[in-house]
DNA sequence: CCCTACACGC
DNA sequence: GACGTACGTGTAGGGA
């Protein structure tokens, strides 16, 4: 049987358009009409299996319904230019799934498809005509149905005959009869004024079609319907007119011009790939994986027995290759190098045996490009060698160009710029339990292509960062921040295990008790770490009011249980229950699995190129969020002690450092005055917002102050701020409000920083550090309210992150040049610590004081609180 | 092996 | 008026 698709590419195109998040590809070309329009397709294409297929398309403005009626169509808006601007994107994807389109002067999409459904009808293929308009309705028959997509365009409704007559009780040809009755306001067809979907059906239910309707207009109940109707009567057969798809239109093509037999599956990858559509190529299946070396140019390399001279040419792009997740742990699996000589590939034992080799490495005037230097410096470190004249960082280029793309390794920077030269990790080591190295062949040939890779990446992405005059912060910031944070990782901090498993035990003997009670309270025996089971024995078992639902169940969480406190005496207890294990899982038997059993130190690594906002993390274990709120948990922090004897902890934190630079930033004089007369913040802000004197501020005005405080800093909305204090939405604005009252610029800053970055598509902060916001376009409330607090948010939190950042690279300096016996050792956003030498306590918070305060020079003045003690818990 | 829920920090 | 609401990392449970 032959079966024929049609498609309604407008339609469909604008559908998708609206339904979907304002995506963009790598070179910024939006997307989600084309990505929308394409996931239809292959849907349609697996659903249908056709023989034959055609998308049609509007040509041009002028239709012969313009002819008959001037005003056709006249109220639509004129196509965002997003959307319009894919339209020739889809007629790529269309081309390389060897669909034909179809475009006819002075005729709509539809009457296209019209005239091609009945021609093929007629020929009893079986019709499908996907639309998102309902007007095609009216083509059903016995041979055609319709394919109408919903809102969302994950789900579609089928029309036949017997569904149509389900839905509207009318025949597909009434269709038109109800559109010349109620008319159609997206087309600007008139109808009868005052007919609306409901009288237009009881109409037709009693008259079958527009003109036994007005010629019955007598029988018609209701006296202003009547008058209508004799008024409208050339109205109705006007619009009815109008809204009948054309079937008859002139066609060249025989059917058989239609035929469809299947895509070529590299062509559609080619496609996807120019457009980013990763899901999709998946989903495609991976073929002939596009990363398969066989699909690249063969690239000259070699493997290097006996290094020379001419291998080490300056610069060099250097690969320290390693089988590990981690720097610290793995071993290094070869080396290779990427130069105006060539490329080439040391196996490890040539490289390291090698003087040349280790000169080249340590000499600071040999330049060397890598990616993620910090990584390759750890590693080497380990080793003994210390790796010097590291002049580019690809990764951190790339994270400075755009944070939102995460570049893990350099075939992701490659592939962003169409250079096919080097596979993924995955593709040649494999992953999970199939991780493996492969053979010295396959190592080198893929280590040389990266050195490659890199070599040729770095000039391209050095003159983005020049353009968007960001060589600063990557010369003089990140760049040196870099080294820095590789010693820290190195040097790592030491940890008390006996004091850790002290604790450990206390907290296991105390989490048995409580486990003991818990069982009591419920009744029954059950596993308190399992939400899943919480919640049955919560809301079922011991039927407490639920308060509010996951999508897997109940919620559990720590906000719900406190509301349900005073409900039963199992919440106490759970509450504390999960504070000790969290304690026990996370800080204790967590933190000691990861401390060096010989050394007893952790070193956590910084990720410098992760955060979209600038700041850093830090994993394995992640030392910047050791609990200090509750005491409790505080007490960790005793076991995180100096590394050699008599040596102290010193800790150094920013007061108020974000809203200092947004003091800064906006301009506000009032929150200037407050930090240049060193108020205390919240205090003022409470007194302001509350409109009372500073000795009638409660505690719990403060408090309340300080949530909204906190709120503009972290970019939250006045849900979250609602959330966060326990009032409502309204009141929660209401605060919000009278904050932005008494501090005018901060507004005017919110109304501008949004204004501008819908313009420039991204914000940045003092130092150029960049973050791209597409979604301040999208007609996603959600989406669009997050990227205008994010877009607010950013140039705060990320210029703290800048002024924390330069702190660092100078203390390091000044460390470096001067007597004292310190060490930086961590940092955590808007806190350094360090260890010292006891006698060098003084001096070095001085130093650090003197260093952090005058980072970077703003209209306020930066405050530093410093302090010291045996532990990180002593330091406060 | 991946996802979800939860909880810790700033 | 609804919409689901900072950024990270780590642990445990639970279903494939």
């Amino acid at each position: 049987m032959k079966k024929i698709v049609l498609v309604d590419g407008n339609s469909i195109a604008y559908r998708a358009f609206f339904a979907l998040p304002l995506l963009n590809n790598q070179k910024g070309e939006y997307t989600n009409a084309v990505y929308g329009f394409t996931t239809m397709l292959l849907k349609v294409l697996e659903m249908e299996n056709p023989t034959h297929m055609l998308v049609a398309f509007d040509a041009g403005k002028e239709t012969f319904r313009h002819q008959t009626y001037a005003a056709y169509k006249g109220t639509r808006q004129k196509t965002p230019s997003e959307l319009s601007g894919q339209i020739p994107l889809i007629h790529d994807v269309l081309k390389a799934f060897s669909i034909p389109r179809y475009e006819a002067k002075s005729y709509e999409a539809d009457d296209i498809i019209g005239t091609v459904a009945r021609r093929a009808a007629k020929e009893d293929y079986k019709v499908v005509v996907v639309t998102g308009d309902k007007d095609l309705l009216q083509l059903v028959d016995q041979n055609i149905e319709v394919v109408l997509t919903k809102k969302g365009m994950s789900e579609v409704d089928r029309y036949d005959e017997a569904a149509i007559h389900e839905r509207y009780g009318l025949t597909p040809t009434q269709i038109i009869d109800l559109k010349g009755l109620m008319g159609d306001s997206s087309d600007n067809i008139p109808g009868v004024p005052g007919v609306g979907e409901k009288t237009a059906l009881k109409l037709l239910a009693q008259f079958e079609d527009v003109e036994t309707v007005l010629a019955s207009i007598d029988q018609v109940s209701g006296k202003k319907l009547k008058e209508r109707l004799t008024e409208n009567q050339e109205q109705a057969r006007l619009s009815k007119k109008l809204a009948t798809i054309f079937t008859d239109m002139p066609l060249e093509e025989t059917l058989d011009a239609f035929t469809y037999t299947g895509y070529d599956e590299e062509q559609v990858r080619a496609v996807f790939r120019e457009l980013s559509f990763h899901s999709l190529l998946e989903r495609i299946g991976q073929g002939e994986a596009p990363e398969e070396s066989s699909d690249f140019a063969p690239l000259p390399y070699e493997v290097v027995k006996k290094p020379e001279e001419k291998h080490f040419a300056s610069p060099s792009a250097l690969v320290v290759e390693m089988f590990a997740e981690h720097e610290l742990q793995g071993d290094l699996i070869g080396m290779g190098v990427a130069n105006e000589n060539g490329r080439f590939f040391f196996p490890v034992d040539v490289a390291l045996s090698s003087p040349l080799f280790q000169d080249f490495i340590t000499s600071a005037t040999v330049e060397k490009w890598l990616f993620s230097a910090k990584q390759s410096i750890v590693a080497l470190e380990k080793r003994g060698l210390s790796l010097q004249g590291v002049t580019f960082d690809l990764q951190m280029a790339s994270y400075l160009l755009d944070p939102s793309v995460s570049a893990e390794e350099v075939g992701d920077v490659a592939h962003r710029k169409e250079m096919k030269v080097v596979r993924s990790d995955e593709a040649v080591y494999g992953k999970g339990a199939k991780r493996h190295i492969p053979d010295e062949d396959e190592l080198s040939e893929h280590v040389c292509r990266k050195a490659s890779a890199l070599y040729e990446l770095k000039p391209l992405l050095a003159n983005e960062l020049a353009e968007n005059k960001q060589d600063e912060l990557f010369y003089e910031l990140e760049m040196p921040l870099s080294l820095v944070l590789a010693k820290m990782e190195c040097t790592g901090i030491k940890v008390d295990i006996a004091q850790l498993k002290a604790m450990g035990k206390d907290l296991s003997a105390r989490i048995a008790v409580l486990e003991r009670e818990i069982h009591a309270e419920a009744g029954v025996s059950f596993n308190i770490n399992s939400p899943k089971q919480m919640g049955t024995i919560l809301f079922e078992t011991l039927a407490l009011p639920p308060v509010k639902k996951t999508k897997t169940g109940y919620s559990t969480s720590a906000d719900v249980l406190e509301k349900l406190r005073d409900a039963h005496p199992i919440i106490e207890l759970i509450l504390h229950y999960r504070q000790l294990v969290k304690l026990h899982s996370t800080y204790i038997e967590g933190l000691l699995k990861v401390v060096d059993a010989t050394t007893h130190k952790v070193h956590t690594r910084f990720n410098q190129a992760l955060t979209q906002t600038g700041r850093l993390s830090s994993a394995d274990p992640n030392l910047q969020n050791i609990p200090i709120r509750l005491e409790e948990g505080r007490k960790i922090r005793k076991a995180f002690i100096a590394s050699k004897p008599g040596w102290k902890i010193v800790a150094a934190d920013y007061s108020q450092i974000e809203l200092r630079v947004l003091a800064h930033i906006c301009g506000d004089e009032n929150m200037k005055r407050a930090f240049l007369e060193d108020m205390d913040i919240h205090t003022k802000t409470a007194m302001d917002v509350f409109g009372v004197s500073e000795q009638d501020v409660t505690s719990a005005m403060r408090r309340t102050a300080k949530a909204v405080n906190f709120g503009i800093v972290y970019g939250i909305s006045d849900y979250g701020l609602s959330q966060n204090l326990g009032i409502s939405r309204k009141e929660a604005k209401d605060f919000i409000d009278r904050y932005l009252v008494s501090y005018p610029k901060v507004k005017e800053y919110m109304e501008d920083v949004v204004t501008k970055a819908r313009k420039k598509g991204y914000v940045e902060t003092l130092l150029a550090r960049r973050r791209y916001l597409p979604e301040l376009n999208s007609r996603n409330f959600n989406q669009r309210s997050f990227a205008e607090r994010t877009a607010l948010n950013t140039p705060i939190q990320g210029t703290a992150a800048d002024i924390i950042k330069m702190s660092m690279v100078q203390m390091d300096k000044r460390l470096q040049t001067s007597p004292l016996a310190a060490t930086l050792l961590l940092q955590v956003h808007d806190e350094l610590i360090f260890e010292v030498a006891k006698d060098d306590v003084a001096s070095l918070k001085a130093l650090v004081l003197e260093v952090m305060e005058h980072a970077l020079p703003l209209d306020v003045p930066l405050k530093v609180d410093v302090s010291s003690g045996d532990s990180w818990y002593d330091a406060k």
